[in-house]
DNA sequence: AATGCGTGGTC
DNA sequence: TGACCAAGCAT
């Protein structure tokens, strides 16, 4: 009833291409902090930090977290902001507010004990369909589907499937590809297989197809056009946004510093206010900041321009640094810090940036 | 379905 | 150096 614009070419053999991923995945794996057991807490977390993020890039904060929050009770009994502080610099910080979410919930419901049933696995927060089935089929040797890039990338190419991997759709095929030809016997290894066969051979650029493991039953190199797929629609470019980011300091050496909302880019991150520049213009500043903030401020220099590329805008801050006339007074979500209180706070880096232009 | 959501590495 | 890429999810 399930109709796919795919079908899996007879000639494909997938016994002998379950066998030869197999045996090479088994020897050449990486050895990894998330791979030393089957927690299936451990497992999860580190699913959640490599979304979208590179495996060098999340073993060092994978870590610090498993020793900061070796359980899950651990993890649920957390402060979100000391969590987020965990996750600061490693970005898509909604990953870790969701984590936390769901973290409590399964503390509540589960007593504390991951669910392995695909139904509640996949209603806690943050689960999607790869992560359900990353955390079912490695944690629980469930002979589930996990389809991340890689796996799209891989396939596209061993089945020489030229679908736009940008699309949803396509990710459906790919997962209805995967419960035919997944192992059985060791679904968990064959899913970190195909992903890690693409991170160290089957490369988006210059796949290396002569020591290729599967080789023989790649069709995009029977034909030779390896480098043509996948098909992927590109992003459109980023817009730039101008803001004026204020360093202001009070009498007691003290600065500024506010919670963004609790939703959207960085939310419940910290940072120096920022204004956009087409809102108001720098000599509507102190006027500005006095009537939102009821402070009055004293510019004195303004500093660099501070330019930070996110997935989709790029913000240009134009620093400028002023003092606050008393400034004990904090209504909302901002305060006066110490720049050493100030390492407590999580700050997404764009902020890092301007925080290191104080002298 | 299309868009919002971070950061670092690569060429 | 800008553009692309990397173990995606929520809405």
């Amino acid at each position: 009833m399930e109709q796919t614009s795919f079908t899996i070419p007879l000639l494909f053999n997938d016994e002998a291409f379950r066998h030869d991923l197999l045996t090479w995945y088994q020897g050449n794996k990486r050895l990894l902090p998330w791979r030393e057991n089957q927690d299936p807490y451990r497992i999860w977390v580190s699913e959640i930090m490599l979304q979208q993020t590179q495996v060098d890039t999340v073993i060092p904060y994978f870590n610090q977290f498993m020793e900061r929050y070796p359980t899950i009770k651990e993890l649920a009994e957390a402060d979100e902001q000391n969590v987020l502080k965990s996750w600061e610099g490693l970005g898509y910080y909604s990953r870790a507010r969701n984590l936390h979410t769901a973290v409590k919930e399964v503390v509540e419901k589960y007593d504390a004990q991951v669910p392995s049933d695909k139904k509640e696995l996949k209603q806690l927060k943050g689960i999607g369909p790869y992560t359900l089935g990353a955390v079912l089929s490695i944690a629980f040797n469930h002979p589930e589907p996990a389809v991340d890039g890689n796996v799209m990338r891989v396939l596209s190419r061993i089945l020489h499937i030229d679908e736009d991997i940008a699309k949803p759709k396509t990710k459906k095929l790919f997962e209805e590809v995967v419960k035919e030809i997944i192992s059985y016997e060791d679904p968990s290894s064959f899913n970190q297989g195909l992903m890690e066969l693409g991170a160290l051979v089957c490369h988006p650029k210059n796949p290396e197809c002569e020591t290729c493991p599967v080789q023989q039953h790649c069709l995009a190199y029977e034909h030779g056009d390896q480098k043509d797929l996948p098909v992927k629609t590109k992003q459109k470019k980023q817009k730039v946004s101008s803001y004026y980011g204020l360093v202001l300091k009070n009498d007691e050496g003290k600065f500024f510093i506010q919670k963004r909302p609790d939703e959207g880019l960085l939310a419940n991150m910290w940072e120096f206010p920022i204004v956009l520049q087409e809102e108001f213009d720098q000599k509507e500043l102190v006027n500005w900041f006095e009537v939102e903030y009821g402070l009055s401020i004293n510019i004195y220099t303004q500093g660099k321009r501070v330019r930070h590329v996110f997935s989709h805008v790029i913000w240009e801050v134009d620093v400028i640094y002023a003092s606050v006339k008393g400034g004990q007074k904090s209504d909302g979500d901002g305060k006066f810090v110490t720049l050493e209180e100030l390492e407590r706070y999580p700050m997404p880096n764009i902020q890092q940036k301007i925080k290191k232009l104080i002298h």
